[in-house]
DNA sequence: CCTACCGATCGGTAGG
DNA sequence: CCTACCGATCGGTAGG
């Protein structure tokens, strides 16, 4: 109920106005996961901005530069959520709950970019293509790394399988791009949670519990 | 060493001779998960052939047509796979091995197909589209079942979250069309058997050892 | 299975 | 940011 003069838009409280780049930036993540990269047009994305279809390039070079940024971006938030992880001092069973969380909510908070950096990377000219399989293998050593301190901790299993494990969660993290809902009632954080109860515990009961017996 | 006569050609005692029809399909499978539904054209299809591109609707009906037939081929592979085990007896932790086994397998054997399954259906026509979600429902609720089962028998954890559980069980193997390479080192039932063992026991440690205690 | 072609649409540019 | 346009390529067809 306070008055703040000299503001008109009650929306530009919320959020900065954001560039026009970053409008197109934006929309394009969006339809690029929707239908694909070959299959949104440059005048279906000017559309959906209210221009025509040569307008974009007063603001952007070419298509493919823009699936770069977005795939760029996306790769560059999965490893920044992982890299402050590297030195904490915690013992690896937190720091693997920590690491899914960040994870998790990267995709959570970038559905669009993350979908389009899993499936549309392979369009990319080679250099960005070898670029984004180079941040790949960084977040999987990231994993394996995690493994191999959990096991020389003694908190995890000795006979562990570091590719496996890191194979493993890499999967159980990446695939919720295609599942998750952000306005659902699963936070990233109950998802990280819940994951890393049944990976470190086990599905399997711990004592053999007779079928049908009450408490 | 054994003379043959009337067969003439030592490739095709191997395999049958595969229809035209057949052919096509083979390419375009690896086509459209190399490059995409939309990036690849019928020129390109025909020309692996060895044809021009109109020759191909000699012997298929349009585009549409082709992905349509590679997913739904592959959507009924995986319920092929599951639907014996549902009357299976065994308990649920030797089902879910065997589940996985299986899964991982159709994944492994189709490799280029399961590719398209997972990142070309959205380009399928609203009734093809449905069909897909009924699969992957289907798909779903039998490794929730499978789970229930567990709980029941006092096998799994009574505490476990089923959807949670069968979203990391769908992680692990849905996600091997990621990384899975048919000539290398592990089969199927490898990874199958690594990951069920660390999904069911756990990778957390069993007793509190001591950090850099030898056995 | 080929040649020749159809209308539609593509990414991008010139000039304003 | 628009109008008007470029050459290239698309899925698909006609007629043989």
């Amino acid at each position: 109920m306070t008055d703040l003069p000299a503001s008109p838009d009650p929306a530009e409280l919320a959020a900065p106005p954001k560039s026009r780049r970053e409008q197109i930036h934006e929309v394009a993540s969006r339809l690029f996961s929707e239908r694909g990269y070959h299959a949104t047009s440059m005048r279906d994305l000017a559309g959906e901005l209210g221009m025509q279809g040569g307008s974009l390039y007063a603001h952007i070079s070419g298509k493919e530069d823009l699936l770069m940024e977005i795939v760029d971006r996306a790769a560059r938030q999965f490893d920044a959520a992982l890299f402050t992880l590297r030195e904490d001092p915690r013992p690896a069973d937190a720091k693997l709950r920590e690491a899914m969380e960040r994870h998790i909510r990267v995709v959570a908070d970038n559905m669009d970019s993350a979908t389009v950096f899993f499936h549309e990377w392979k369009h990319l000219s080679p250099g960005a293509y070898a670029r984004v399989t180079g941040w790949r293998d960084t977040i999987d050593h990231f994993y394996r790394d995690l493994l191999r301190q959990g096991i020389a901790e003694g908190h995890f299993r000795a006979d562990l399988d570091v590719k496996m494990g890191a194979n493993l969660i890499l999967s159980a993290v990446n695939w919720a791009y295609t599942w998750y809902h952000p306005g659902g009632n699963l936070t990233p954080r109950d998802v990280a949670e819940g994951y890393a109860e049944m990976l470190l515990g086990g599905l399997r009961a711990p004592a053999a519990a007779e079928p049908g017996a009450s408490p």
